[in-house]
DNA sequence: TTTTGTGCTTACATTTCGTAACTTAGTTTA
DNA sequence: TAAACTAAGTTACGAAATGTAAGCACAAAA
């Protein structure tokens, strides 16, 4: 019963960057290398999904890792090269949101 | 604590497009108008779910919704103006699926 | 000796999501 | 005449994802 023909990288990008945080995680790493509690607090996000997201963007080759063995140890963040390649996207959305995105309460 | 310097329009972009499913029904809609029963065979969503979210997109002015008096009744969606500016979004991450996102399991 | 900083992890409550059955109203089929 | 079908949803309920808050290991500073 399932007729979807959409290709399957599509759809896999569209899992990966519409799990909640992720697309406005890259958008932030876009500013360059940051450390685990910069983002934290810059995103308002919490530690445990913080912590998930990045794992995934891990996994999925958007985002590097770096220990750097200082006292106390810190970890940095960046984006991939498969992570910079995302800014025409991040682009497009703010482009979009400027044009016809209102914000009336 | 809260050092968000994110613009809102573009945070607010974000939190449309990242709800379930809200991306992939725009990308179904870029084909044309279709009706309420066409949409769910083709995307696999629970009906619960795909009313959910045209009603949301229609309240953001992406979507329009059309009764057509027949018998029995059908509703078409369609998008707005606003949702067709969405296309360049879409495309993006097209493209950018097609050069890095690969599908091995 | 207590406190602070860093990068997480754990427990638990709340929210969202998927699944499947049900609804309303007219229409064709048995 | 009654059962079955179609379209576009709703409703109830269990499962999964998310937010909140506290805890942890380690070293250095107060």
């Amino acid at each position: 019963m399932d007729q979807k023909k959409i290709c399957p990288r599509f759809e896999k990008a569209l899992k990966i960057l519409n799990h909640s945080w992720n697309t406005l995680l890259i958008y932030q790493l876009l500013e360059g290398p940051q450390r685990y509690s910069t983002i934290k607090k810059q995103m308002g996000i919490s530690s445990r999904v913080l912590t998930e997201r990045l794992k995934e963007l891990e996994i999925e080759n958007i985002v590097k890792r770096t220990v750097i063995p200082s006292t106390p140890v810190v970890i940095e963040y960046e984006l991939t090269e498969k992570g910079h390649a995302l800014a025409p996207v991040l682009k497009a959305i703010e482009k979009w949101s400027s044009m016809w995105v209102n914000i009336e309460e």
